[in-house]
Parts: structure tokens; C-alpha cells; sequence
DNA sequence: TCACAATATAGCACATGTGCTATAACTATT
DNA sequence: AATAGTTATAGCACATGTGCTATATTGTGA
């Protein structure tokens, strides 16, 4: 049986730039932003390089770190799916 | 070693309320929104009960067949951690 | 109460997110 | 070039998200 992934490269490209953008808007730092959520600095990078499809906690941490709520982080728009 | 893993459930649960309110306002079934987006009914239950963490692609999915931007699913305040 | 719709739970297999550590590759700045 | 700061990659173990199917529970009109 064909198990349907629901995965969204797309959506998650946008994310991660939108990321970056906000990241360095406050001045952080991949590693200050790691040390100060608790999470590890290579999951940063992995988010901003788009090589992994992150879960709410995480996005939670990276948001309550920057103290920016939760719809200036996805103050972004979703592309259309290719 | 003890690794430290990120988990939210504070947030995870204001999210989920956000989510219900957000779908039956544009008339939604779990079953609908499930189909139309190509999720698993099961999972769109357990976001809505706080069973489990869903990834940005989960996300991704639902707020495109609500047709809402991401801002209005994110519209909601994270509580504080306890 | 009965029937039906809607939501919640359960359990399995499989895919993958995450932490951790280490190392490599960039990017200034001097 | 050399150094320091920053970001990207890699690989492992472990935890858990997801699809799928089935069943149970709850809600709602007639």
C-alpha cells in the first residue's frame, strides 16, 4: 500500500526565510537563538535550510525566544503548491 | 545522558482551540477538512484533543483547505510556560 | 428512544523530527 | 593570510508524528 506523506517543501521554504528575516530583524544569532529556547543550534539550521518539516513546540520555543507573537511569525503567504 | 526534549503543550492547547474555532466558523467537519486537505481523520482529532506535536506541513494543509493565511490560524496568544 | 452524524480512541507500521556532538564551510574584519 | 564569528552538514539514537483501519463515544434531531 502507498502511504500519501503529507509534506509541503514549499510552505516550508517560505517559512524558513520569513524565519531568517525575523531572526535577524531582533538580532539574533542562530546560536543565541538556540541557547536561549533550549533547542540545539543544528535544528536552527536545519529549519532555516529547509531540511526538516518542524513541529508547533519547536516553532513555539523560536517564537516565545524572540518575544514576537505567533502572527508576526507567520506573517508570510503560502505559495501555491507546485 | 538525559536529553532534553522541547514539548508545548500549553501551546499546543491554545492552538488546538484556535483551530476548532476557526473551522466551524467556515463550516467544517473534522471529516471535511480531513478529506478536502488529504489527512488522516485520526490526525486532525488529535490536534484538536492535544494527543499530539503536528509538524508545519500538517499545519500548511489545513489552513490552505480553510483557505485562511496562516496569520489568522496563528491568531491567538501563546501562555505563558508553566 | 432511535437513528445518524460527528468526534474521539486505539493500535500498528513506517517515516521522520530532535538532541547531541563533531566538523566543515562560510563571512567578515583586520 | 589569519583569526574569530557564524552558519551548514553529518551521523547516530531515540522519540514521536502520520496514515490507515476499525471501533467507541458523544452529540443531535426527529
Amino acid at each position: 500500500m502507498e502511504r500519501k506523506l503529507i509534506y509541503d517543501p514549499e510552505g516550508l521554504k517560505a517559512f524558513a526565510k520569513h524565519l531568517v528575516s525575523v531572526r535577524k530583524k531582533y538580532a539574533f544569532s542562530q546560536e543565541k537563538l538556540a541557547y536561549e529556547s533550549g533547542l540545539a543550534l543544528s535544528q536552527i539550521a536545519r529549519i532555516e535550510t529547509v531540511k526538516i518539516n518542524p513541529t508547533l513546540s519547536t516553532i513555539f520555543a523560536i517564537a516565545r525566544t524572540l518575544k514576537v507573537p505567533l502572527s508576526e511569525l507567520f506573517d508570510f503567504k503560502l505559495p501555491a503548491k507546485k
